[in-house]
DNA sequence: GGTTTACATGAATACGATTGCATGCAAGAG
DNA sequence: CTCTTGCATGCAATCGTATTCATGTAAACC
């Protein structure tokens, strides 16, 4: 029932290939000819088949994109850089939730693959054994996204975790803080949960702080695991005087938290968060936070596709982007006891 | 060089026909055969190709969604409800950002249709004609969500924008405000501008109140427009003493804007939001809000294209899903006239 | 035991494009 | 004027599957 090539064929008086030519921007067709195809596309409203044409070209200029929650602030922000930069490049985008469960990102990857998408975006937590075996059968380029995998061997765009948490940590060292408690994510994830918790203790060791499992407490990167951690520590004798989140919105929850309590940030405890999401800039104080550019980590993982896809030569196939602090209201510092002295 | 059915095939010493039923799950196969046609998949690592079979078969399982804007909460949490039933019923999503903007949203669909989609789920601002031009050349099912078409003619799945106007104002007539502002979404929009206006216009004159200009403010669903929207209202003589803003973020700009002149929530001004995304509960003081159920308009309108999508006779192709008022603590109300001669 | 019935299977074709190869024709070279 | 060259076009194979139809076989019936 739909016009096909076909029929546009017979309607200009050319053979199907002259006008899979013009439809496909083909050079060596002459002028006039072109014109009456393209009259004749327009008089019969004819729509390419993507699908046959897929089959026949094996491609099909759509990617498939894994990603833990898109309703996830941090994830919808990744995939928007992702699609932005996918649809500069005429791709399509599969997105597909996989809630960061093992078994269907791998049923995802096999579904994506089956569909023939000319590249995929992993973005996911772990990447398991599991996942580098369907990985490896795929016969078209992978590249991580906010992850990274343990061999190095996938290509993949991310920050570096470890800097972030190290830099935060410190950040709060040189405004004076002795007392640096950390909100982590779930330590079963190696990089936003290990590593950011592997450069706390660094930078605390570094400046001849103990590490007190006290100031620890595991949160899930969500709102609530903010206000339970400010639970735990307020009811030690020795209170915390920064808290570091590794997501905002625990950070806000801290903050919260301690409002609640009736203490007031920062003058009584300094919070840095961890993400940079609109909400840091959506509270009152402010907040202090580690930015993370998602935007551009699932742009540039796109991009990095795109080369992948086109053959094209690449460089570094791990590329980290940069992270920064950025310094609102909800950290002020404290005086040293040298700077006290000072004073006196 | 991939493996085909045809390998499989000669591989169990079948025909692919045998191997096309197994694979489909067609009853019609001896137990035995389709034991050495599962091996034989097995053994050679078959992947079907769904492209070949989306040509022969004319379905793809793909759904199309096109979306404003996926970095948006509101929209990412609609989301979120259709892929879920989307794989549910074992479809994929492409996703498309459109920015709102109408050219591409038709260029999208037309992308989508030629992609040889079996439905689209459209999420927009406006539907004009440019729209209903290229939704009624589909020969898809289309379904719009949190939206609605002027003609009422498309399949649709929404709330009910002005009754839910209506509502937050009444809410707060009720509580004894006598002066409420509204912070309103673009007016361009029909209905999360326009009639959710008109509810809260209804509203006024109903309880006999004057519609006053200066009481309106112009914003755009984000947050800085209820920062905005503050200066405005702050600067009359006569100060509203309740805000209605269209948006939870909005709405947040209301508080924060306030709180950054001084002023307490609810203590001094009563603020209501709209859609109730997470940032609701995130605020102090939480949000009071009309909550629209953005999973489910979603959900329910990806369940009623799957319907569309298999011929099942469907009631009503629009469905209007409720909203209500989650009252929290950015409204308390105000004491009227009357109680306050009580207490005398 | 012959006829009907149901099931299991294979051969062949359609799906709607892309693309390599052959061909015809006109222009340019010698 | 002939030969070469290159452009414009058509022919036909191909992509990997679903699906109809015909066929063969075994079970079931009276």
């Amino acid at each position: 029932m739909p016009v096909t090539i076909y029929d546009v064929a017979r309607e200009a008086g050319v053979s199907m290939a002259t006008v899979s030519r013009v439809v496909n921007g083909n050079p060596n067709v002459k002028p006039s000819t072109r014109k009456k195809v393209l009259a004749a596309i327009e008089q019969l409203g004819y729509r390419p088949n993507a699908v046959a044409r897929g089959l026949a070209s094996k491609r099909t200029t759509t990617v498939g994109v894994i990603i833990p929650d898109i309703s996830s602030p941090f994830f919808a922000e990744l995939a928007r850089g992702i699609d932005d930069i996918a649809s500069m490049y005429k791709y399509n985008i599969i997105l597909c939730n996989s809630d960061e469960r093992v078994e269907r990102e791998v049923h995802l990857t096999n579904t994506l693959l089956e569909k023939q998408v000319d590249g995929i975006v992993f973005m996911g937590r772990e990447i398991t054994e599991s996942h580098m075996q369907v990985f490896t059968t795929a016969s078209v380029p992978i590249v991580l996204a906010g992850t990274k995998d343990p061999t190095g061997k996938l290509p993949s765009v991310d920050i570096s975790h470890y800097d972030a948490g190290y830099d935060a940590t410190k950040y709060l060292i040189d405004k004076g803080h002795r007392r640096i408690a950390m909100v982590t994510g779930p330590l079963i994830d190696p990089l936003a949960g290990m590593r950011r918790f592997e450069g706390y203790k660094q930078a605390l060791t570094e400046a001849g702080l103990p590490l007190k499992d006290s100031y620890v407490y595991n949160g899930n990167f969500r709102y609530e695991s903010g206000l339970a951690a400010v639970e735990q520590f307020l009811s030690l004798v020795e209170q915390p005087t920064a808290i570091f989140a590794v997501s905002d919105e625990m950070a806000v929850g801290v903050i919260h938290g301690l409002q609640d309590r009736g203490l007031r940030v920062p003058d009584d405890i300094d919070v840095i968060g961890f993400d940079n999401i609109r909400l840091a800039e959506m509270v009152r104080p402010r907040l202090t936070t580690v930015v993370q550019p998602m935007y551009d980590i699932g742009a540039v993982a796109m991009r990095l596709l795109t080369k992948y896809m086109n053959n094209e030569k690449v460089d570094h196939h791990i590329v980290i982007l940069p992270h920064r602090i950025e310094e609102r209201q909800s950290t002020k510092g404290r005086m040293t006891e040298e700077q006290q002295d000072e004073l006196e």
